[in-house]
DNA sequence: AGCCAGAATGTTAGTAACTAACATCCCAGC
DNA sequence: GCTGGGATGTTAGTTACTAACATTCTGGCT
């Protein structure tokens, strides 16, 4: 094995690095393949969209964990809040800046609005098992999970756009207003 | 005038049409436009996309009036189920039906996942403004209004798929969850 | 070493949403 | 009647993505 995980991770360096000089819109995904060494047959292979070579579903098992201990009696959305708090402590500064450039394509692509909570959908749907675990109702458990990756997406936005500021703190901040503070 | 009027929904009516009966990927735009007896240039003229055929920016300013007018100490996220809760009630069983339709089509097509949100870009601007009027941060603005548009957005898939209850017991219900009741 | 099975990749041809450039038409107002 | 400008048509592309089938490459077995 190995040659599948070395074609996958080529065609992700090299779709950064175009994506970093020419924009996503600006980047084809021929051109993606041709940079990898492999044509672009291939590159569908690994990857299901262009988009995906970008954001793939940033799932953390944490989380979802973190929400079933929280309190029973807490309501939903302040538990999926309080919840993924925990989860965001363990981000190492290197984790932390490619996160950051990969944001800011993403940002600049008119094209891309609303895909980190299209590739969110595992995250949403383990977020939500998490609820309907503590007894909320599958359907309450969805429009929270849903709501509560929405306004964290846009936060994540919001930092990788604006001044170098604390990832911690606009997460915290976001979970603060998301949680009904 | 009128003629492009009319052209406008003589597109959206083959569009729906043809949506309903072959499903949205089944459709192409070519085919809406040589139903609608217009050129399929002319189709793009009319909608940026595919997509706006089925979904409208729905924005009703009646929702963000209504967010000005809660009381001051509520925090975002109430304030805004709260106010939104008043935009619902003026619905008549015409227009209930059409949304029912037009949800369902989307929820049916898997690349649509997202579109809903995405064609309300408008409705967060607008209710985002509402926030920062009341002295909301201009950060936690946007996180509460995408938040809550998405959490209603998925309420409204359920509701469409789902057995036909009432649309307002439905919001009503979302917007408890996102209240943080 | 030589061979075999299956995975990974290539090739080719195509579809469908969208765009640019330029020609034409059609209606309103003089 | 004519004319100017908006609405439409036509043509020719680009780009993401898919289907079908051929080829190559790799790792295990004898």
């Amino acid at each position: 094995m190995g040659r599948r995980f070395e074609t996958r991770a080529a065609l992700q360096d090299a779709a950064l690095e175009l994506f970093a000089d020419l924009g996503y819109e600006g980047t084809t995904t021929a051109r993606i393949a041709r940079r990898a060494g492999v044509s672009e047959m291939t590159l569908f292979r690994h990857f299901a969209s262009k988009e995906s070579l970008l954001l793939d579903d940033p799932f953390d098992p944490v989380m979802a964990d973190a929400v079933l201990s929280r309190p029973a009696d807490e309501p939903p959305m302040r538990a999926l809040a309080e919840g993924i708090r925990a989860a965001w402590l363990g981000l190492d500064t290197e984790q932390v800046a490619e996160l950051r450039v990969r944001l800011r394509i993403a940002a600049g692509a008119t094209t891309l609005s609303g895909a980190l909570e299209r590739n969110s959908v595992e995250t949403v749907t383990a977020l939500t098992a998490a609820l309907v675990a503590r007894g909320v109702s599958a359907e309450g458990s969805g429009i929270a999970a849903s709501a509560v990756i929405a306004g964290l997406s846009r936060a994540l936005m919001d930092w990788a756009q604006g001044e170098e500021g604390g990832i911690q703190d606009a997460v915290y901040r976001a979970l603060d207003v998301l949680g009904g503070r």
